[in-house]
DNA sequence: CAACCTGATTAAAGCGCATCAATCAGGGGG
DNA sequence: CCCCCTGATTGATGCGCTTTAATCAGGTTG
């Protein structure tokens, strides 16, 4: 055995100067045998391997990465992994990724704005391929320091401003129509939408579709906003249990809830709760379709957000404004939603 | 302006050389400034500070970590992205990562052991400072093969071979056991176990927690065990289709079902569609206590995982192994399980 | 036999940063 | 006036790798 190089603390294993001094090559041959198998003679490249499988060498990323100035990763940063929309645009970016050869590095921000900043930085010191982002609230700022470095991003589920990026986009503003018009066409006339967070650009623009159903409508049909504190379950309790203490005539027949955590919780105060049944005396629509939309105690009618789909065009955008190294026009993809019909909003 | 120094394609953005120029110093000086602030006097800080904010220089992550030898960040590999328990793992183990001042990167194999060895490799060669592991299957050969190189893992949810890593789980025997015992206590006789995956080991270990709670109520109480085809929830429909054409008198009045989308399923089949009702007829617990167990239809009793805690303890047991420069043992932590009593099989 | 070509291999030059010994400036004490 | 001490700054070195030009061995051709 040959003895081994002296080495300072922490610096461990192997590197491609051992591996090449057991194969009794040079380094730069090694590197061909990782690299570039075809420079090398096949039994220069099987010593090598050979070498490489009894020292146990690994390459060193950051060394390889210093040099080519790039990564073989894709970073994506999610607002709330929790949700499964969230889920699914990860699982369609990373099948996509994985076709172009890039791995997809995931980050959960948890809905807080500083640890977004944080993980941006992150990939971005990291020299990533990309970035990809899924954010809950308007993120410019961060968007554009990464940009100004060079970083490519594409952001997700959030209109960027405009021509600051590329980005995927469900048309929101028809998730609202679709839910609203459901409500009409199956005779529903006193409509109430449940919102919170009208300074989220998505929740703007489905409020817009609500209320353009309702429009188109015409005067035999009428619309109450209700106002939630926020967005999830505790909060949909609440305004469950507010419409439950109304007197019947007050009573809404038709609701689109913004998420479909609020229009889970409203149907469970109202339906298993107070007795006011779903869908006979007031139809329920949510606006997301989450996994959870049709194994609930009244499955939930739902607009469908194709996140797998956004996910797989998300990174066809990264990697085509990454492969154009000249002029680069930012785009934007929107994609339709579609409306499932289960109990809580029958046909 | 100074004139910018040539660069080869690809080579972006500014470097700390570039910094030093612009600011009048060295660039020792500039890395002083970014990590170790006491030993430069403020006036030079801040000209520095100025120079970085003006050329907006981004730190090469790579070049870093290629002198310190290791990097900020840990990998997490999760088998199973949608499955909440393994959501929830990741959202403690990143309130911990970052209590320690590290960051948590996450990545799905989606139950796809190539995916995962290709992941447990990236986090190698990224020299991670560690790296977590949540896998579905038996996966000794990737940790076997990273941790030679020197890098730490711990093992989640899965137990690993006697001493090779550190681990957390959870009493997956007790899981079982309090599922039937449950059953036993509140006057089930004629209990079923739903199965699948016996070569996983968290359900090899439910299914001896089940048979214990059943022996040792003795010969009033009988066990069947179903095998079905797998784990989620279009098996869960085959095995529930099955229970509902059997003659009354074969029906089980109390089942256990290894995952909770197989306990869902079924309970759809019997309840919903073929109006056996849950749980008077038969009574119905899952072993994840998923997120929607709380929501379904009928919901659901389950033994809940502590996923939060089970993330938290295994960055403790990491950094303990990482700092531990000399010995270090091997642990296994184990947390208990809790029944969490609802409609499908309550008291 | 010289000139040339081809394929395999090597030696050397950095990539951008952290680190550390060496240097420098500026007092204060002797 | 010289020496030493302290705090700030510098310059040089190397981390492990990729890449490129240079070298070499072994044919082939004129």
């Amino acid at each position: 055995m040959a003895t081994a190089r002296p080495r300072v603390q922490g610096h461990a294993g192997p590197s491609m100067q051992d591996v090449a001094d057991a194969a009794g090559v040079s380094v730069g041959t090694v590197s061909n045998v990782l690299n570039h198998p075809a420079k090398v003679s096949p039994a220069t490249a099987e010593r090598v391997r050979e070498a490489i499988g009894r020292l146990g060498f690994v390459r060193n990323d950051a060394a390889r990465s210093l040099v080519s100035g790039s990564t073989n990763s894709i970073g994506m940063v999610l607002a709330d992994i929790e949700n499964s929309l969230f889920i699914d645009m990860a699982h369609g970016a990373q099948d996509a990724a994985r076709a172009v050869g890039q791995n997809l590095l995931l980050a959960n921000t948890a809905c807080d704005m500083t640890l977004q900043d944080d993980y941006l930085d992150l990939f971005d010191e990291s020299r990533v391929t990309g970035v990809l982002l899924a954010p809950m609230e308007e993120s410019s700022a961060g968007i554009a320091r990464i940009r100004s470095h060079g970083r490519q991003v594409v952001l997700l589920n959030y209109a960027p401003k405009p021509g600051t990026c590329c980005s995927v986009l469900v048309n929101n503003e028809h998730v609202g129509y679709l839910a609203a018009r459901h409500l009409i066409d199956t005779g529903r006339t006193r409509l109430a939408y449940v919102v919170a967070h009208d300074d989220y650009q998505p929740v703007r623009d489905r409020r817009r579709g609500v209320r353009a159903a309702v429009e188109e409508a015409g005067p035999d049909v009428s619309l109450e906003e209700i106002d939630s504190v926020g967005l999830t379950t505790v909060h949909g309790h609440t305004v469950g249990q507010d419409l439950a203490r109304r007197a019947p005539g007050d009573l809404p027949d038709g609701l689109v809830a913004v998420t479909d955590e609020l229009a889970n919780a409203i149907i469970h105060e109202l339906h298993t709760v107070a007795g006011i049944r779903v869908p006979d005396r007031i139809a329920v629509v949510g606006c997301e379709n989450n996994r959870t939309a049709g194994t609930a105690a009244v499955p939930l009618t739902a607009v469908d957000m194709p996140g797998r789909m956004m996910g797989r065009e998300a990174i066809r955008l990264l990697m085509d404004e990454v492969a154009s190294d000249g002029r680069h026009r930012h785009a934007t993809v929107v994609l339709e939603p579609e409306l499932i019909v289960r109990a809580s909003a029958p046909s």
